[in-house]
DNA sequence: CCCGGAATTTAGGATTACCGAAATTTTTAT
DNA sequence: ATAAAAATTTCGGTAATCCTAAATTCCGGG
């Protein structure tokens, strides 16, 4: 499975969410590229059996496509609720995850997610633990509680 | 700059940390390729004064290929003490550090370098804290101070 | 010095994925 | 219904990077 395959995977299961299916513009747009190219990728997808595409017509995603595209899916919300939990802007955030959500190790998502469970469910000792790695990101300093 | 000219420059800071020079045939095994394709990248990196290459010599660095070399090498570092804190083993760690180093964006390199560095420095806080993760993601429990 | 094996480069080819332009099909508005 | 507009596909190219096989160069032991 190449990378780029999982990227139109995972843009065909984002805008099939609310639509059903896609249209070949619409894919190409979602991935900044020219629709003569995806034409080309959903032909290569279709001939693996990852989506239901034919000449002309609209594009959904097969049982094994919508797995993949989900996990590929899943694991960018993953990856860009960490990064925001390091206090990355949102929008870097959310191009980086698109750098890294492929070819993770399957252990590295798993642990990326729990890591995110973790934080956004520890209820006594994360809110606390945040201001600090907020203060300390911001101004470089710990807080005196932290500080010896 | 391409992604993969980044890793050749890191591979050949790597292999020059010690030895001052790098071998094709070095940079070939240190990147899992063939000397072949090593001497046409050589080739390429030399036109662009990344690296001074010689038919047959050995080749070395520039200093702008140094200074590359040498953030890649760092981002890589940084990538990997945070995925080992996310109790990732670290061969995984390492191995998913590669496939991350690269086109993160400047300001998400420096904010994963910062956590790094505050988990590593705030010294009463975070020991606890990474207990209490290690825990949840070992047994899915959280420590008792932490439930409620 | 020189010769053979090791290292390196060159040449030719494959793959993946992109593009623009032209051709084709579908859709829409009247 | 039908022609113009929009969407889509096909075709021919390009770029990056890898490979194998063959040719070239280097180097150490005799």
């Amino acid at each position: 499975m190449m990378r780029r395959e999982e990227d139109y995977l995972e843009a065909i299961y984002m805008l099939t969410k609310e639509k059903s299916s896609a249209r070949t513009t619409e894919i190409a747009d979602y991935l900044n590229i020219k629709p003569a190219s995806a034409t080309e990728m959903l032909q290569k997808l279709s001939s693996k059996g990852l989506v239901n595409y034919k000449k002309y017509g609209r594009t959904t995603l097969t049982k094994k496509g919508y797995d993949i595209g989900k996990a590929v899916s899943e694991s960018h919300y993953a990856i860009m609720e960490l990064l925001k939990m390091l206090q990355i802007p949102e929008d870097i955030a959310n191009k980086d995850a698109c750098t890294m959500e492929h070819d993770l190790d399957p252990k590295t998502i798993e642990q990326i997610k729990k890591f995110v469970s973790f934080m956004k469910n520890c209820p006594k000792e994360m809110p606390l633990w945040m201001e600090h790695f907020k203060m300390y990101s911001e101004k470089g300093k710990f807080p005196q509680e932290c500080e010896g």
